[in-house]
RNA sequence: GGGGGAGUGUCCCGAGCGGCAAAGGGGGCGGACUGUAAAUCCGCUGGCUGACGCCUUCGUAGGUUCGAGUCCUACCUCCCCCA
């Protein structure tokens, strides 16, 4: 299935995270002879990483489990320019603050997928504001400049593009590939990194870095890329009505994390398994076999394996739980998510209307009285056809809350307290 | 520096003789059908209101008009041509 003779490689091969290699045999060979110190870099542009993020995630949980060196390096100081790849726009600038901020946020979602130096692994973290941050410009023009052509600089897709386009590209976003190369270099330096992955779009920007390493080092760096994953109806990975798909589980639950792997379409159901959980091949491809309606066992696999990575197993078995109830039983689930509101609020008559505004299920009532002519809206599973319907302590089930429902899929408890 | 063009609904693209809450599309959401899938079909896609209606929106700020996205002035941003 793949030539690859060394474990890393067959593994990521296999399970469809390489787009790009540059000298496959190279690697190969080195990873079969030598353990691999390789890294990827991760903005912080926003306070948590989100389902987007994964992919590279996973590719670094296995560099480690096939016996190599993973470094998560955080964009500190990148974040601070911004890498024009693929933008239509310039990305926001963002303050230190709110860098350092959005930088604690992920870190805690590495620990689960890599074993770090404090939990007995090999796993390192790096942070580019610790050598960005200091560089003098004229010793950087005069060390590293001399080996930027600009002339080969402009012919990179993430600027000839822009420039086709007749695009603003600053001076600023410009030297984005001249950083992220000398972060390659100072990786090197610092860890012995010779290996840089990343999306297909990083392709150019990774590349820079192998040229800069030659130069200065006359050092062979390597190049490795995953493929831009998308769903097969053609949308970008990790965007729902309610937005990104965040994997912090103060942004999302694990309950909503389990929701959005079980909605996958049947057509990715193979892919999304090889790539999101860490399940073995020929279990995977057991699971791949399945046709019609079968085929959903496979997605609630897919949905626990997955959310038990990033979450924990407990939480995913009880989002498993509390879906199976929900979606299969017709059973009241208490684990569904829960809003509360005062008890003094409902018994002065709350309005479904603004029930439902205050779940953040509708923007407004106008929206939400849109949902009642469309017959979206229900209450404990009845549907809702009077826009001026209150909601009292007669609605509270024998549970004592009441369940408010979006459409077949969004349900949310409503708790008096 | 001179000349010309553009900026439209807080998701995007895009029409818009002075009467416009503003065509159309994509995307999204809801409904039907299903398997919590896809495809298809139907509906919705500024805020408040039971409703008449009121309020806020077309780069920004003024102006002309009973009335301005639409006309005028200045400014901001972007693009093109000349220098």
């Amino acid at each position: 299935m793949s030539a690859y003779k060394s474990d890393f490689l067959n593994v990521l091969a296999s399970r469809g995270f390489i787009h790009q290699v540059s000298e496959p045999e190279a690697l190969d060979a080195l990873a079969r002879s030598s353990t691999i110190t390789g890294y990827i870099g991760f903005d912080c542009t926003a306070p948590s990483l989100h389902v987007g993020s994964l992919l590279p995630i996973m590719m670094l949980h296995w560099m480690q489990q096939t016996g190599h060196r993973p470094i998560a390096l955080m964009g500190g100081g990148t974040t601070r320019v911004g890498d024009p790849s693929g933008k239509d726009e310039s990305r926001k600038i963002l303050t230190d603050e709110d860098i350092a901020q959005n930088l604690a946020g992920i870190r805690s979602v590495f620990a689960k997928f890599l074993k770090f130096e404090e939990a007995g692994g090999n796993a390192g973290m790096a942070n580019n504001a610790d050598w960005l941050n200091t560089l003098n410009y004229i010793d950087f023009l005069r060390d590293i400049g001399r080996y930027f052509s600009v002339n080969r600089m402009l012919a990179f897709d993430s600027v000839r593009l822009r420039l086709e386009r007749q695009q603003e590209l600053s001076f600023l976003e410009f030297n984005y590939m001249v950083l992220q190369a000398y972060d390659f270099v100072e990786l090197y330096r610092r860890y012995g990194c010779v290996l840089q992955m990343g999306g297909s779009d990083q392709w150019g920007n990774i590349v820079n870095g192998i040229d800069l390493g030659r130069r200065l080092h006359n050092a062979q760096f390597f190049a490795l890329t995953s493929p831009l994953i998308t769903t097969s109806s053609g949308a970008k990975m990790g965007k729902t009505a309610a937005g990104a798909v965040w994997l912090n589980a103060d942004l999302v639950s694990p309950y909503q994390y389990w929701q959005y792997w079980r909605n996958t379409e049947d057509a990715d159901v193979a892919r999304f398994l090889k790539l999101f959980t860490t399940l073995p091949l020929d279990e995977i491809n057991r699971l791949a076999a399945l046709k019609d309606a079968e085929i959903n066992a496979a997605k609630k696999i897919l949905a626990t394996e997955a959310t038990a990575l990033v979450h924990g197993r407990a939480a995913a078995e009880q989002a498993a739980a509390t879906a199976r109830a929900t979606f299969e039983e017709g059973t009241l689930a208490e684990t569904l998510p829960t809003q509360e509101v005062a008890r003094t609020n409902l018994e002065g008559g709350l309005s479904v209307l603004e029930a439902f505004v205050l779940l953040h299920f509708v923007m407004s009532k106008g929206e939400a009285r849109r949902h009642i002519r469309n017959g979206g809206l229900r209450v404990n599973d009845v549907v809702v056809t009077d826009e001026s319907r209150m909601l009292t302590r007669a609605d509270l089930t024998p549970e004592g809350v009441i369940k408010l429902s979006l459409g077949r899929k969004r349900h949310v408890l409503l708790k008096p307290v």
